[in-house]
DNA sequence: AGACTCATGTAATGCGTTACATGATTTG
DNA sequence: CAAATCATGTAACGCATTACATGAGTCT
């Protein structure tokens, strides 16, 4: 079976934070995997119901305003477990980023160069941001924290890309002025 | 109007290779943006129907096999700038490689160490092949290659999650082992 | 003639987003 | 009691993949 992730992700919040409601991991998935993965509520309600049926998950009777906890089942870690242990993740990169760099010798250099400063400034305000979450998390408590090594790999990835918009607006520049 | 990407990359293709059928179209994809974005026959050609309907392509008479030879309008060419000079991609980010370290914490030193190999070992292998297009590309022509800066940024990125899985892999290790 | 490649399409299905819809509880 | 938040769901739509379907030309 594809499509595995959200399932997974669900997985691995209840696994860290314990028995929790939909809305609750809605929240969770804005609040801490954002950055690597997205899902609305609209997509993790259904999700939540048909991995109860598939004994992932258990749900406690419905509390106050149908409030409903899961609780991952011995099933569900196990399987969140062999997927991360055994699934080679998909190469597939779909960035809108990466498109315009492929794109980007169809325009005039002063016109690429504009490009790339955009790409530059939103590069870096996500980087911020992520710098900024990382402070956070390390102010908690230390050590085993979940989210913590993809914090880095985003904040390693973001690196790279500022520094092929530096790199490339160099090479453009001196193409466009051949001699010194 | 968003789900530009499929139009522009097609633009793209046609603008730097010329006139092109479907199909021809279908192989450079696959051939050259693949690391970029993916489409398949199924996606792209219902697409270039609605394109030469907006009027960015224009469709000469069905050759045999009923090929049909697209050329981008005007029209087609400018749609394309525009996206690449005002265009700011939306960051949404997806990525299987960035979940599982994610949830990598939940695993046991052992167990996470393996997924960590196995992580750098298909990275490597990507890493592998956008290097062998590189030398390809560059023992071609030089200069104002199309999808030069998009491989460039590919292997930076490569490189960066490479490093990471390293990094990652000590820093498991130092806390298995606490003292020296 | 048979196999292969060229060439174009449609249908079914899945994942994901936006929008619609509803109601219970808490807070000011 | 009004507004905000909590809480769950469904419906409509768009993008992407897989599978189905068909036929024309080329090469052995």
């Amino acid at each position: 079976m594809v499509g595995m992730s959200l399932r997974v992700a669900l997985l691995g919040l209840l696994s860290f934070a314990g028995p929790a409601s939909g809305y609750d991991l809605t929240k969770m998935f804005t609040l801490t995997i954002n950055h690597v993965w997205q899902a609305k509520h609209s997509q993790i309600y259904p999700e939540l119901n048909r991995m109860a049926a598939d004994g992932l998950i258990s749900v406690a009777q419905p509390g106050p305003r149908g409030r409903k906890i899961y609780t991952i089942t011995e099933h569900g870690a196990a399987t969140m477990r062999d997927w991360l242990v055994s699934h080679t993740p998909s190469g597939t990169m779909r960035s809108e980023q990466s498109l315009q760099a492929f794109l980007l010798p169809l325009l005039e250099p002063p016109q690429a160069l504009e490009a790339l400063e955009r790409m530059a400034d939103a590069t870096q305000a996500r980087l911020d941001g992520l710098e900024e979450m990382k402070k956070v998390h390390m102010s908690g408590q230390g050590g085993g924290d979940i989210g913590h090594y993809a914090l880095d790999l985003g904040i390693m990835q973001l690196r790279a890309i500022l520094a092929w918009t530096h790199q490339t607006a160099d090479d453009i520049r001196a193409s466009a002025a051949p001699d010194s």
